[in-house]
DNA sequence: AACCGAGTCAACCGCGCGGAC
DNA sequence: CGTCCGCGCGGTTGACTCGGT
């Protein structure tokens, strides 16, 4: 017997891997990923499994640009939270950690270099700042963390109408300059945050307790029609 | 038409945490 | 109580796309 050890499979994934992990997900759950790795004949890691599941394949994932409302969000919630993007994630229904990263990332170097370029004393004149824009909209946000608001929806329709309303004519520009000192809102960056462990504000389909995922969801299958597709 | 740089996004890696034994 | 193992998270990388020159 040859015990040449198979390397483990790397890189994008085909159609045919996704589907048969969505078959082995659909079987066995969205737990154990090292079984469900194993049992779907996929020669990929549990994590690697995992990692497309949640990133890609999940039911209920929005894909495509940020909406202003979510751009607001983001930058509210990582203001409060700074690079916690599973639990600002979950804050966002439809979107994934590894997704936001990427937008903050993104918006972040572009920022930075335009601050860089742009030091000039004249560009920080404005009385109105983002972080007051913040302090007005904060309440809104850690009502919904602390208290025990009920209607997921009607929250997240408070906050998008909330922050849109405090952020209106303001552009992003300046928000995006003056986000980088988060420490200045008072925020207990150490980030105990107990009141939002027991959120339930969570996205139902996003949740990582969504063991009891209704398998018999039909997006699943919308979304097998373009597997892989960049937009 | 070809090249180049910036932007975007999927995927990997390493680490820490928590549960099982 | 200590060790092992699986999972989740945050950071990073690299491939691909697109727009400008």
């Amino acid at each position: 017997m040859v015990t040449v050890r198979e390397e483990m499979r790397k890189g994008p994934w085909t159609e045919q891997e996704d589907l048969q992990l969505v078959c082995t997900v659909r079987l066995f759950g969205d737990r154990r990923w090292d079984f469900v790795a194993k049992v779907s004949g996929l020669n990929r890691t549990g994590k690697s499994c995992r990692l497309r599941w949640v990133n890609y394949l999940h039911p209920g994932l929005k894909h495509g640009r940020m909406s202003p409302q979510e751009e607001c969000l983001i930058i509210q919630l990582h203001a409060r939270w700074g690079n916690r993007w599973s639990r600002i994630a979950r804050r966002l229904p439809g979107r994934t950690d590894n997704e936001i990263k990427n937008y903050w990332r993104t918006h972040m170097r572009k920022k930075a270099q335009e601050r860089k370029t742009d030091m000039s004393p004249s560009s920080s004149s404005s009385s109105l700042t983002y972080q007051s824009c913040l302090l007005d909209t904060l309440p809104t946000i850690i009502s919904i963390d602390g208290g025990d608001t009920h209607d997921d929806s009607s929250c997240i329709a408070r906050v998008f109408k909330s922050t849109q309303s405090v952020m209106d004519g303001y552009p992003m520009e300046q928000i995006w300059r003056e986000i980088e000192a988060p420490s200045l809102l008072g925020i207990d960056e150490a980030g105990k945050d107990k009141t939002c462990s027991s959120s339930s504000f969570a996205c139902p389909l996003l949740t990582s307790t969504t063991s009891t995922w209704d398998y018999s969801c039909p997006e699943l299958f919308c979304k097998m029609g373009n597997p892989g597709t960049r937009m």
